[in-house]
DNA sequence: ACAGTATTCAATTGTTCAATTGATTACAAT
DNA sequence: ATTGTAATCAATTGAACAATTGAATACTGT
C-alpha cells in the first residue's frame, strides 16, 4: 500500500479520533440535526462543534445543508452508517472496557439484543408488543421502527395511562449505549408494568438492515387508545 | 451516548489517525511480521515503527509474541481484519481522492474485481487458470489461495518458463491498493502472456469470508509443470 | 434598510503527538 | 561470563490539535 493511499485512510481515523466527534455521529445517527442542537446534545460550545462538525464535513463523514438560518448536518450516506456499526461492533470484541462499561450501567435484567426484528414486528402487529421510541420526537420523526409509538423519556410519566398493562412494553432508544431506554423500563417496571429494553437503535437497524419508517408521531398528544393494531 | 464510552471508541480511531499506523496494519494483515520486517517494509525506523506498534497494542488492534530475539506482531482477531475492510469500503464510498488514487496507476485492463471466488477456484482446479501469488515468500506462507503458486515480484522474470502459454494467468498481491501485481501483469503481457489481476487481497477475502490456506510453497524453488491439476 | 439570529472564521492558549537520538532491557549463542 | 542482536524505553524537538474568545458572515423577518 502507498503512502499517500494510508495517508487517505488515516484521514479517517482522525476524524474519528477525538470522542466529541464520535459523539457527534452518533448523533447524527438518530438523524438529520442543526448545529445548535447538536452542540447542546453532545454539551459543546457552538464554536466548538460548528469546528468539529466541519473536520467531519472535510472528511467526508457528514454533510450539510442550509434551510434558513441553520445548517442542518447529517451522516453522509449509509456507508457511514454501517462503517458506525463496525467501527462498535471493533470497540466490543476488542475493547473489554467498552463491552464491560456498557453492561455495567446500560443493562436491564432480561434486554433482548440481537432480537429477530421480523418475530418483533409481527407482534407488534398483533398487538401483543407495545413499541416505545423514548428518544426525541425529532430523533422518531427521522427514523423508528415501524409500530412504534414516540414516548420522549420526559414525557412517559404524564402518558402512563395510555399504555396497556396486559401487553408487554418494549422501550428502545439510540442504540446499545444510550441510557434513554434503560431508565424508562425501570420506571415502567416500578409502576407495575411488563417491560424490557431493545438495546437495538438506528446503527444496529442498519447493520442488520432491519425496516424503518419516518414522519412524526401517529397520535402526537391524544389522549385516545395508542395501541395500533391490524385493520 | 456517554462521553466515556465515547472515549473508548475515539481510541480506535486515534489508533487509526496516522498513515503509518495504517500501513502497518495493512502489512499485518497479510500475516504475522517481525517488527524489524515492518520497519523495513513501511520505511520507518526501527524505533518508530516499534512505538507505533506499541499504540496499536495498547489499542488492542494487534498482539504480539515473542519468539527467541523476535517479537512477532499479528492483527488481534479476525474482527480487525473485516473492520479493516469496512474502513476501506467507506474510504472508497465517501473519498473520492481514493478511488481516483487507486484507479489511477493500479488499475490494469481487465482487472478482476470484486470476482466470483468460488468460479475462480472451480476454473483454476480445472486448470484453465493458473494462480500467482506474487507477494513475498512469508505472506504466502501466512494465507494464499488454494492452489495459487508463490512467485514473488523479484523472482518473477527468472521463472517465467514455468509459466503456460496456453492457460490464462491470473495474478494477485496485498489488495486493491497494492501495486505487485499491476507490475506482474503488465511485465508478463509484454512477454506475451495471457495474463490479468485480481484485485482483491486478504482483507478482501475475510470480508467475503474467501477460503484460504497457509504454508510454505508446494514448488519451492523447482523447474516443474507447476500447473496444478485435479488428481 | 434594519435588527436579530445561526453559524462560521480567526487568533490564542495549553496539550498532545510524531519522529529522532541515545541508552537500556531481554535474550541467545558461544 | 561475554558478546551480539531485537526491541523497547526515555528525553527531546517541532508540528498538529482542541477549546476559548471575539469578530465576521449570511440570511430572515419586519
Amino acid at each position: 500500500m502507498d503512502h499517500a493511499i494510508a495517508a487517505q485512510f488515516a484521514r479517517l481515523g482522525k476524524a474519528l479520533s477525538s470522542p466529541q466527534r464520535v459523539l457527534l455521529l452518533d448523533f447524527l445517527a438518530q438523524g438529520e440535526r442543526p448545529v445548535e442542537a447538536l452542540a447542546t446534545v453532545s454539551g459543546m460550545s457552538l464554536a466548538n462543534a460548528s469546528q468539529h462538525l466541519r473536520v467531519l464535513l472535510a472528511a467526508h463523514l457528514v454533510a450539510n445543508r442550509k434551510q434558513g438560518l441553520q445548517v442542518h448536518y447529517r451522516l453522509a450516506g449509509s456507508a457511514v452508517l454501517s462503517f458506525l456499526a463496525s467501527l462498535q461492533g471493533l470497540a466490543e470484541s476488542q475493547l473489554a472496557e467498552v463491552a464491560q462499561a456498557a453492561h455495567a450501567h446500560l443493562a436491564v435484567v432480561g434486554d433482548l439484543d440481537g432480537v429477530d426484528h421480523r418475530e418483533l414486528q409481527r407482534r407488534v402487529e398483533a398487538g401483543e408488543v407495545v413499541l416505545l421510541d423514548v428518544r426525541p420526537a425529532e430523533e422518531y420523526a427521522a427514523s423508528h421502527l415501524p409500530g412504534a409509538l414516540s414516548m420522549p423519556a420526559d414525557k412517559l410519566r404524564r402518558r402512563l395511562t395510555d399504555l396497556p398493562r396486559n401487553a408487554e412494553i418494549v422501550a428502545y432508544c439510540r442504540g446499545p449505549y444510550c441510557a434513554l431506554a434503560v431508565a424508562a423500563v425501570e420506571e415502567l417496571r416500578r409502576r407495575g408494568f411488563q417491560a424490557r429494553r431493545l438495546a437495538d437503535g438506528p446503527v444496529q437497524w442498519a447493520q442488520r438492515r432491519v425496516r424503518t419508517e419516518s414522519g412524526p408521531s401517529p397520535v402526537p398528544t391524544n389522549r385516545r387508545q395508542p395501541s395500533p393494531r391490524k385493520p
